[in-house]
RNA sequence: GGGAGCAUAGCUCAGCUGGGAGAGCAUCUGCCUUACAAGCAGAGGGUCAUAGGUUCGAGCCCUAUUGUUCCCACCA
């Protein structure tokens, strides 16, 4: 017994219900089969102390769309899901709710802390996982990983040390970015940049000859104090005496020297530039060229640190206020204008980066970047869509060394071992390590390594790296990483860098890159802003089909695009036809039916026109998949059941279910096998609604995310007929066209009269004309006469409908006589481009072919047109 | 300063290697036709940002321009 289904779709009452089915059936398991090919996708692991938003929504519905075309492809389809244990992002909650409670990191310790945050990741990381279920996810849930899990660790470790081994990790003193709030350096991927608004301070420095001042400008007042040069350009002219001599810094009244540097641009301001190394970048370069002292003015969470008494524990921006008021109280202030510059801002809590001299470990990252280069230069790994190669090869082109150590405790501390009797340092991937030198137990390097570090190792550590393992083996390289194009520089070059170098593959052969979802206002979803859009909720309302189905529709790969509740009721509305189509379907079945999944034989042709357009479809949407053209797919997807199917091969086989028998049991074949390749189709979209008319009309026992995806048969291929049929579904058109336009009620029935050299084609149609074009009776012959009709032409046939009294001769002329010209201008157009010599000798013989028959078509429209006008004329 | 994207119907966006401009929503007109009013049948609506160029043919390719968004960059 088929279940009755209701009149609407209620994903709430479905979703879960067939999200556990395919669980307790483990479909989503991959297990290495060596008769099918692998396809693998690992999964931007999302930080375990997130919650989804729509960006997530976006990435996963493309991974989950993939995944399931795959595995319904006769792949061995493997989506590894996991987490990430997001170092910075988790501490500072952790931080922050321990503040709640009044306690700080520094009181409990490191072990304590630790614990907290593994009990956090415990009691949290679970939340976004059962999210991403919600979203139909068809993950490998057996295989889920964390970034700092046993195997995680361990090949983080591996890699540590063979980097350290092979001299690509090195330990050293640089000036990195360094935020004050999160108490931690930074790499440069992780610094935004904004444009703010400041000022600029002109001041002057006395020369310590007594013979004048140097003024020069800054953005930055407070790093005076750390000053240990001024410079200027050594081509200025300007300047050639005072290079060599010394100022005084004021406030300090350190003596400190004017050097000449190329770095100085002679014509930015005023052509001096102070120089604090331990405070800016290009300062520490300019201060290593010249062996200038390092004066580190600020402590690690930004004031000023003792040595300077009077401004000692103030943060640097009322430090800066502070030394600008004594700097104008003592005349060194000559001017302040307003400037705007762009500050670096931490990217987890957007605090302003402070530029700062530490020991940090780092990795060289020259030799690494280059095979990484190559790798997509050789299309080993390609990005999808191309352009987003420019990005990954400017990154990597212009890349600097990647600090990785992080000065905060939860991530994977580094494997780096010191001595504090004889100073000696190891790097093992052992727990403890004693000294070589001393045999004395040492001390690990109390730093954690940046999060991207083990992100990087991802697409092979959680298949089993370092270790050999068949999972290896068999699943690696992967095939798709989808991902936005933000996360470029942070994780697919480092994947891609990483994976070279520790398994000489590249970790996947194509990058599909994906834009933002912005809100309906184009702007970026933002917890400012309070303009995010909770998935979940879209869930709850509309259901994770519908959510799915419009982050797939209407864009293309790599393109940002924007929710809107109305795209998601179109995609609702959609999932309820469907339903409905279904409804229909299973509601006419005899209680005997049988799902032999074959076609019956003796098709009627507009059975052969559905099933030859679906075999069209089957081909097309294989071919987008395959160029991970999912919008396009989803649409032709859309187009074919919506139009082909409910609006017309649906209406078709009305009549005939009612007329019963023999016909009406072909269609209800059709109707079965049609609907059951688009469900196959529409799955990988739409997983959940698909399943549920599945199970309810096939009832097989088997799920239809295991089902074999529809591809083109040979066999389906109705050239012929489907073209025939068309003929009548252009009459059909026409005819309620122009019955539309004259305001006929669909309940006026009159005979449609049709005159046609193609009798056997429209007598085909009898039942069509009656049910769809309201026609009483239909009668075709070969030349019909009648009178006061209203008369609709199309290029294979001449229709009179009889409506006596709504017929205007003058007005029928009238109308004749315009379609007449748009017929004529279509004359005009196909015999011009027919008649240039320059078209017929240079385009494709088959475009000359299909413009031929245009014209032919018009052609014939012509004289049926012309022959109604001599018809109508008479009277 | 460098690079990239976008500019197509009122709105949001498709448009594959060049071959007479499309969808959804909105608008207008008819319909409760026994799957669906979250529906059905129709209609209107576009100099494809601008100017050149290549081509038999350009929304698509080339050049320049304008507007817009984003990424990168050490002008203190």
């Amino acid at each position: 017994m088929r279940k009755e289904l209701s009149k609407l779709y209620e994903p709430k009452e479905v979703e879960d219900k067939i999200y556990a089915y395919w669980l307790k059936n483990d479909c989503f398991k991959a297990v290495p089969d060596s008769k099918k090919k692998p396809y693998t996708i690992v999964i931007p692991p999302p930080n375990i102390t997130g919650q989804l938003h729509m960006g997530h929504a976006l990435d996963n519905t493309l991974q989950d769309i993939l995944i399931r075309y795959k595995r319904m492809s006769g792949y061995c389809a493997l989506w590894l899901p996991g987490t990430d244990h997001a170092a910075i992002a988790t501490e500072a909650k952790i931080v922050a709710k321990m503040r709640e409670e009044g306690i700080t990191k520094e009181e409990i310790g490191r072990e304590a802390f630790l614990e907290r945050a593994w009990k956090w990741k415990e009691q949290y990381g679970g939340r976004i996982i059962e999210q991403l279920k919600k979203l139909g996810s068809s993950c490998d849930w057996s295989r889920e990983r964390f970034t700092m899990d046993e195997g995680c660790s361990k090949a983080v470790k591996e890699a540590f040390v063979n980097y350290y081994n092979k001299g690509l990790i090195y330990r050293g003193e640089r000036i990195i970015n360094w935020c004050p709030k999160c108490k931690t350096s930074l790499s440069d991927a992780e610094v935004e940049y904004q444009d703010q608004a400041g000022h600029f301070w002109h001041l002057r420095y006395p020369l310590s000859d007594g013979s004048g001042y140097v003024e020069l400008a800054t953005t930055r007042p407070e790093t005076l104090l750390g000053d240990t040069a001024i410079a200027v350009n050594p081509n200025d002219e300007r300047y050639k005496d005072i290079v060599g001599k010394t100022v005084i810094l004021p406030l300090v009244g350190r003596e400190i020297p004017v050097i000449a540097d190329d770095y100085v641009e002679v014509d930015f301001g005023t052509g001096v530039v102070k120089i604090t190394p331990a405070h800016d970048p290009n300062d520490f370069e300019v201060g290593k060229r010249h062996n200038l002292p390092i004066i580190n003015v600020m402590t690690d969470d930004a004031k000023i640190v003792d040595d300077y008494p009077k401004y000692a524990g103030m943060d640097r921006y009322e430090a800066r206020k502070a030394i600008v008021a004594d700097l104008e109280a003592e005349g060194f202030l000559v001017r302040v204008e307003e400037h705007d510059h762009n500050v670096g801002t931490c990217y987890r809590c957007g605090t302003t980066v402070e530029p700062k001299v530490s020991t940090q470990w780092f990795v060289k990252m020259e030799p690494l970047a280059k095979p990484a280069i190559e790798a997509v230069k050789s299309g080993e790994t390609r990005f999808v869509p191309e352009r987003f190669e420019k990005t990954y090869f400017h990154w990597l082109e212009n890349i600097r060394d990647w600090c990785i150590s992080r000065q905060i405790w939860w991530g994977h501390q580094i494997p780096a071992f010191y001595c504090d009797d004889c100073g000696e340092m190891v790097v093992s991937k052992e727990n403890s390590v004693t000294c070589p030198k001393c045999g004395k137990p040492m001390r690990q390097d109390p730093d954690t390594l940046d999060t991207w570090f083990s992100s990087a190792l991802w697409p092979f550590s959680t298949l089993g790296w370092p270790d050999k393992t068949e999972d290896f083996d068999y699943f690696y390289p992967t095939n798709t990483l989808v991902t936005g194009y933000d996360i470029i520089p942070f994780w697919v070059m480092r994947m891609m860098f990483s994976g070279i170098e520790y398994t000489g593959k590249a970790p996947f052969d194509t990058v599909f890159i994906h834009g933002l979802v912005r809100d309906s206002q184009g702007r970026k979803m933002s917890k400012s802003l309070g303009n995010g859009i909770d998935p979940l909720e879209v869930i709850d309302r509309y259901g994770a089909d519908a959510l799915r189905f419009m982050l797939a529709t209407g864009n293309s790969p790599g393109n940002d695009m924007r929710y809107s509740d109305d795209k998601v009721k179109a995609s609702r509305n959609f999932a309820n036809k469907l339903w409905n189509a279904s409804r229909f379907i299973m509601m006419n079945l005899p209680e005997d039916f049988e799902i032999t999944g074959k076609l019956p034989e003796n098709l009627n042709i507009e059975d052969k026109w559905v099933v030859s357009k679906f075999n069209t479809l089957a081909k097309e949407v294989n071919e987008n998949l395959d160029k991970f053209e999912l919008g396009v797919a989803v649409a032709k997807l859309y187009d074919f059941i919506w139009d082909v199917y409910c609006d017309w091969y649906i209406e078709l086989t009305k009549p005939r279910i009612a007329a019963g028998g023999e016909t009406a049991l072909t269609a209800q074949h059709v109707l079965v096998w049609v609907m059951q390749g688009m469900l196959k189709l529409l799955h990988p979209f739409m997983p959940f609604i698909t399943e549920e008319i599945w199970q309810a009309l096939v009832n097989s026992g088997k799920p239809l995310m295991l089902e074999k995806f529809p591809t083109f048969d040979e066999s389906l291929r109705f050239t012929s007929e489907e073209a025939d049929f068309e003929k009548i579904i252009t009459a059909i058109k026409a005819i309620r066209n122009r019955r539309a336009e004259m305001n006929v009620a669909p309940s006026v029935k009159a005979t449609v009269h049709i005159e046609t050299a193609e009798k056997e084609v429209f007598e085909k149609g009898v039942m069509f004309f009656e049910r769809l074009a309201s026609a009483s009776e239909v009668e075709i012959a070969d030349k019909v006469n009648v009178d006061d009709a209203l008369t609709v032409v199309t290029d294979c046939a001449r229709i009179f409908i009889p409506l006596s009294e709504i017929v205007d001769t003058k007005k029928e002329l009238e109308r004749l006589a315009k379609e007449k010209a748009s017929v004529q201008k279509d004359i005009d157009f196909l015999s011009g481009k027919l008649n240039n010599q320059g078209f017929v000798s240079k385009a494709p013989a088959q475009l000359i072919e299909t413009e031929k028959a245009k014209l032919a078509k018009a052609l014939e429209k012509m004289s049926k047109i012309d022959e109604s006008i001599a018809a109508f004329s008479k009277k």
